[in-house]
RNA sequence: GCCCUGGUGGUGUAGGGGCUAUCAUGUGGGCCUGUCGAGCCCGCGACUCGGGUUCAAAUCCCGGCCAGGGCGCCA
């Protein structure tokens, strides 16, 4: 007739499914949600709706609704958008011990058919056929749960920044410099410039401390154009950056400490739910995490018969001989200078060794940090040695000259983070629409 | 980028020179008054792409693309 169906005009929801129980016996409720499942005996009618809370069962006995609702129920295909009205009633044989009696039925929104994957999962589907129809994935509770708890995640991060004293700020994405170092970049078209997408905030979070700020963090996209194609790397990301001034390493591996465990505790208080859907537990270290400084770790790492030489970075081999042997959240401290970025603080008197740190849990990296160099000599000096050109570098540089405070800080890879919350041993699982090497859409 | 493995209905799979291509789920229709992985009956729906070998290729070979796993890369 037009197409201005389904409108809701002056339906609204009353109940979610998780609030329909024996208590709600007798009332008249509304609900909204998807169709999950149909069963259709003829004389009797189940439907079962899912919201974000869960699922409430519709029964339709012939007996007891009009001939017009089971006609219009049978219009329905799985994953179509409904709202009804009715009465619930106690049921001892329907799910809850509660079921919707329907008194009227209106069809918001049908699903075409065939569905491009079961979210009921009779049949489960690759990641990657999910991840072409992410909306519907989604609409399984134990993919919902692991971003329901990222959420949780995120609301626990900045409730803890906000209490400690550190203000949220935003970083340009769109950067100039290609001179960093290190990563690859993407390159983009800025005007008649050319441009990139930033790989991390590390150098405009510096210069915050320089502003005076005093203690600033920041959650936000960072993007690597690195061809890696594993579990746990993707070319977007999100990263959790903090950075404090008159603070050194030691001081901001007690905030990324406390942190995290507060992190842990609240998603096993508030999230229970969910990691009973994943079959996920938490356990919350006590105190502090262990400290392994990397000399130590290439003796365990050797032990293990992993060949490891000073001066390397682990190797996959080497994060999982020390995952092994270290289990759960640790510190990893003490790195040779060599082998870390030129903002990073030597050791004072032992300058091969520098003030820097990793925080593991099991074989995987979650963050690094380290005390900044701050002495504008020592910086050029630094980018130099590692045959950057100090030009590239004049904004950032500049900060240094006017009155820059010693500071500290790190990052924490929030996706990665989340896959130590949710046990997912892949992090496209932790990540809404993943960005990964071959993947662009959606 | 390298190595290994793979690509068969919408989804997940079996098969592995000659088939009408297996099964489940789904989907369309029918029966059915207590399902909760409902059941039963009927129908629908597929061999990644390009080249080669062969009388014959979904099957063997080469290449592309894509995927899974591992590694490398990841200041």
């Amino acid at each position: 007739m037009n197409n201005l169906q389904g409108l809701l005009k002056d339906w609204r929801r009353t109940n979610y499914a998780s609030q329909c129980d024996a208590e709600i016996a007798g009332s008249d409720v509304t609900i909204m949600g998807w169709v999950h499942e149909i069963r259709d005996f003829g004389g009797i009618m189940f439907v079962i709706i899912r919201d974000v809370t869960g699922r409430v069962q519709i029964t339709a006995p012939s007996k007891k609704v009009g001939e017009e609702i089971l006609e219009e129920l049978r219009e329905l295909r799985k994953e179509s958008v409904v709202a009804i009205k009715g009465t619930a009633q106690e049921a001892p044989k329907a799910p809850n011990g509660v079921e919707i009696l329907p008194k009227e039925v209106k069809i918001l929104n049908l699903a075409n058919q065939p569905l491009p994957m079961d979210p009921t999962e009779k049949v489960k589907a690759g990641i990657d056929t999910r991840l072409d129809s992410r909306f519907l994935d989604i609409r399984k509770e134990n993919v919902s749960a692991i971003f329901k708890i990222k959420g949780q995640m995120f609301h626990t991060i900045r409730d803890f920044f906000y209490d400690n004293g550190f203000y949220e700020i935003n970083t340009p994405k769109l950067v100039a410099s290609a001179t960093e170092g290190g990563t690859e970049l993407f390159p983009i078209t800025y005007f008649e410039k050319e441009a990139f997408l930033g790989q991390s905030p590390q150098l405009y979070k510096q210069m915050m401390m320089a502003s005076g700020m005093d203690k600033v963090f920041e959650i936000g996209q960072i993007f690597r154009a690195e061809e890696h194609d594993t579990l746990r790397h993707l070319n977007e990301a999100v990263s959790i950056d903090a950075e404090a001034s008159f603070a050194d390493d030691e001081d901001v591996m007690k905030i990324l400490n406390d942190m995290i465990i507060q992190v842990l505790k609240d998603v096993n208080e508030n999230c229970a739910d969910e990691l009973d859907i994943l079959g996920h537990e938490i356990e919350v270290p006590s105190g502090d995490f262990p400290v392994v400084t990397y000399d130590e770790a290439i003796d365990i790492v050797n032990s293990k018969d992993v060949e490891m030489e000073w001066g390397e970075d682990l190797s996959r081999e080497a994060e999982k001989a020390l995952g092994d042997t270290m289990g759960g959240f640790y510190f990893l401290t003490r790195w040779p200078s060599e082998i870390k970025p030129f903002y990073v603080m030597p050791v004072d008197g032992d300058e091969k060794y520098s003030h820097a740190f990793d925080l593991m849990y099991n074989n995987l990296e979650l963050s690094s940090g380290a005390t900044r160099v701050h002495q504008y000599d020592l910086l050029v000096k630094q980018i130099e040695e590692r045959g950057l050109n100090p030009a590239g570098f004049g904004s950032y540089l500049k900060a240094f000259e006017y009155g820059m405070p010693p500071h500290a800080g790190w990052g924490v890879g929030a996706d990665r983070l989340t896959m130590v919350l949710t046990g997912s041993e892949n992090i496209r699982e932790c990540v809404l629409f993943p960005r990964d090497r071959h993947r662009l859409t959606p």
